[in-house]
Order: C-alpha cells, then structure tokens, then sequence
DNA sequence: CAAACGTTGGAAACGCCGTTCTCACGCGAG
DNA sequence: CTCGCGTGAGAACGGCGTTTCCAACGTTTG
C-alpha cells in the first residue's frame, strides 16, 4: 500500500479519485445505516420503557449487532445518547421552523414559537402525532447531559436558540417587545420556557401547574410587551 | 421479655417509660451522630473532588465506620444524597430567611430574597462564606434526584417555596407587583430563578451569561410591577 | 488454487461499584 | 458460663459498561 499512496501528489487521475469517493460513499451509507439500526433500537426500547436506563445489550440484541460493531460506531454510551439528543433537537427543530413559518407578524412568531417549545419539552400536555418518538425520557436525561456535556448540548440546541434569537430581534424591531440586550433576552425567554415544564415535575398540586400560555404572558411581560 | 410486654396494658409505670425513652434517647443521639459522621465524610468529598461521584466505599473509609453500619441507616446510595440535598437546602433555607428580615418593605424583600436565592444555586458568582460547602455538585445533581425522587425534592424545597409564596402575596397587596394567582406566579418565579444558573451551563460566551439582577429585572416586570 | 489480510460476529473476561451475606468478636443479661 | 444481639471487617454477588480474544468469512494477491 505505501507505493500507492506516495505517489506524486497533487495529480491523482480523476478516476482514481472517482473511485476512492465511490468506496467511501458506499462504506459511509453502510455504516451510516448501521448507526441507524442502533438509533431505532434505542429510541424504540426508550418508547416501550419510558426511561433511558436501557442496557448496551439490549440494543445489541434488538438491532441484531454485535457488541463490536456497536463500539466500532460509537465511543461509548454517552455518545450513543448524545445522539439520540441530537436527533429529537433536529425533530424539534424542523417542527419549530414550520411553526414560525406560518406566522404573519414577528410577535405572533415569537409566541407561537415559546408555546410550541413548552408543549415540545413537555409532551404529555398534548397529545402528539404518534410519528415521532416519546420525548419525555430523552429531555429528562438532556439535563444529565448538560451537566456532563455542556458544550455538545449547546451545540445541538444551537439551531433552536437561533432562531429565538431571530425572532427575538424581530419582535423587537417592530415595537412588540422592548428589550435592551436581544441576545440576552432570547436567552432568557428560552431557559424561562424550557425549564418551566421540569418545574411542573415539582409540582404536585395542579394549581402551581404552569400551562404554556401562563409561561408565555409572564415572559411576554418580562420583554415588556 | 415476653412476659415483659405483655403486662396489663395501659398502666405503665412511668419510670418504665421515662427508662425506655432515656434508653430511647442514648441510642438516637448516638444513631444520630453516626449518621452526621456519613453526612460530613461526604461533604468533604464532594468539597475535595467537586463531584457527587464518590463511592460508598470511600465514605465508609472516611467515616471510619463499616458498610455494614451504613446500610443499617440509609437505604441506598439515593437516601445518601438526599439527605446531603435536604441538608443544603436548610442550610439555604436559614439564610434565605435572614435576608428577608432584614427588608422594609415587601417589594425589597421579594427582591432581594430572588436575588440571594440566584446566587445560592450559582456559588461561582460571589465567593461565599467559607463556612458552608460547595454546594454546586450537590445542585447539579438535584436535577437528577429531581428525575427521580420529585416528591422528596419538593418536600424538601417547601419551606423556600412557602417563603417565596408569601413574599409575592406581600408584594401582590402592597401594589408593587400585580398577578392574578399568587401561588402560580410564585413557582413561575422560583423555576426561573433557580433555572436560571442551570441554563448558564449552556452559555459558553459570556455575553448569554444571565446575572441574578438581570433575571430579576426581567421577572419583576413579568409580575407586572 | 492457495495464502494472507481486513472485517465482522460471538462471547468470554475485566473492572467498577452498589448491595447483600457470612462470620467472628465483644458485651451485657440470665 | 453461655446465650443472644449488635457491630465491624470483608468476602461474595450481580449488573453493566467496556475491552479483548478468537473463529468465520469474504476479498485481494501471488
């Protein structure tokens, strides 16, 4: 191998390249098809169990791999949650875009969205479409993963805050809101939103409840709306 | 013993009782001071290493006392931590409460009380007292005891959040905030305070940091004040 | 065709840790 | 003295994440 990978750089025949990309293409949707089974198993053991303290075998056993190959793929566990996260962020954040899309002026954006990222990190308030997966388990241990991972589950809420942001800026432009520091404020109005359905897990009595609207005209207040 | 018990029911001497319940006594304050030996060799872990992820090997070793003797007073690993939370929280409990009294009126009070209970959860924002532990690995891990023992953690959260209630009901008459369910309006403030530190994690440019005294800013207004 | 090589599956094995079990020691009561 | 009981010390168990080893199989090469 080392005579074919030393010779002279920079004028590989395209052929050559061609077919390297080829093979790298099919091993890349292989393996990536091999994650996928990974990924459904764990997301399906999580929707039968409601809870994410599913065992490496288990998924082994009902993705029909082998330990190898599982750690062939992902590091470790942490990784192999990580990625289911990053996977309900990117569900999320699809639904999140069409939301906004459908909004005629930048306020009634702005409260679309918040009401809609509450329902989504709290999902037993509505009743969802069956397509997606059950969220509850995964947004549960998203909080472990802050605690262990900060830096990727800020990478993966990225898209999310962005747009809060947008629409923040938005909002703020036309006269709806009136906050100093926008960035601050999306900031702000997300954590208010996001962390306000963990709250409820404390929350017995159905009178300290917070509903999605209640959350809403508190941090539509607190924008000075 | 039996023919102890079962004499005629109904009149003990008192002697009798007053012995068992001096008996009584020795063995608690003994129990209890076994248990503070558990309670402090973890502490000083947690302090040493900044983690809640020590083993029970490691306090049994420290406490100088037998695993045996441990599972004779807690139950498992989670009684363990529980009780180091419960014990933080009056910890913060006692302090909260101080700050309050030394407020004139209402408005101040409930300001100042959001504002010292922000910094209480975030210790890395002022250096405290060194008197008391570092409390920020026991308050990442009370969002995992929050997971999974949320009735214990609200028990143990009551006397703050009755505090927080009757500062808003204080404020709410006086006039200086105007909300229509108290009760509501007080977990709505808690949650975003105490959340508040915990989004920070997310923050990795300082400039998405959120200070206790913009957190507060933004719910006052949020309250209608 | 045969030999060498990389990839994969299967499963044993390791290490850590929470939890339980066993046993022996010490001490007060009968 | 001995019987029972609380206690300490530590072995042992069980679960689980992770690593390692080996055999099977397909592919490439001489």
């Amino acid at each position: 191998m080392r005579e074919v990978d030393t010779t002279e750089d920079g004028n590989e025949p395209a052929w050559r390249e061609r077919a390297v990309s080829r093979s790298l293409n099919t091993a890349r949707s292989r393996a990536e098809q091999r994650v996928q089974r990974f990924l459904d198993a764990a997301f399906s053991l999580i929707d039968e169990h409601g809870t994410t303290e599913f065992t490496i075998q288990e998924v082994i056993d009902r993705s029909k791999q082998s330990l190898r190959g599982f750690y062939q793929y992902f590091e470790g566990k942490d990784e192999l949650l990580l990625a289911l996260f990053e996977e309900t962020v990117r569900e999320a954040t699809d639904d999140l875009r069409s939301v906004i899309e459908s909004a005629r002026e930048p306020l009634e954006g702005l409260r679309a969205f918040t009401i809609r990222l509450h329902e989504w990190c709290d999902p037993s308030e509505k009743p969802q479409k069956r397509s997606t997966h059950n969220r509850r388990p995964i947004m549960e241990f998203a909080v472990q993963l802050t605690v262990d991972h900060s830096d990727r589950v800020e990478a993966a809420m990225a898209p999310i805050s962005q747009m809060m942001v947008e629409l923040v800026d938005a909002a703020n432009a036309a006269g709806a809101i009136n906050v100093a520091d926008t960035h601050r404020a999306a900031a702000l109005l997300q954590q208010t939103v996001m962390y306000s359905w963990f709250g409820n897990r404390l929350a017995m009595s159905a009178r300290k409840r917070l509903t999605a609207e209640a959350t809403w005209d508190f941090c539509f207040r607190g924008l000075g709306g």
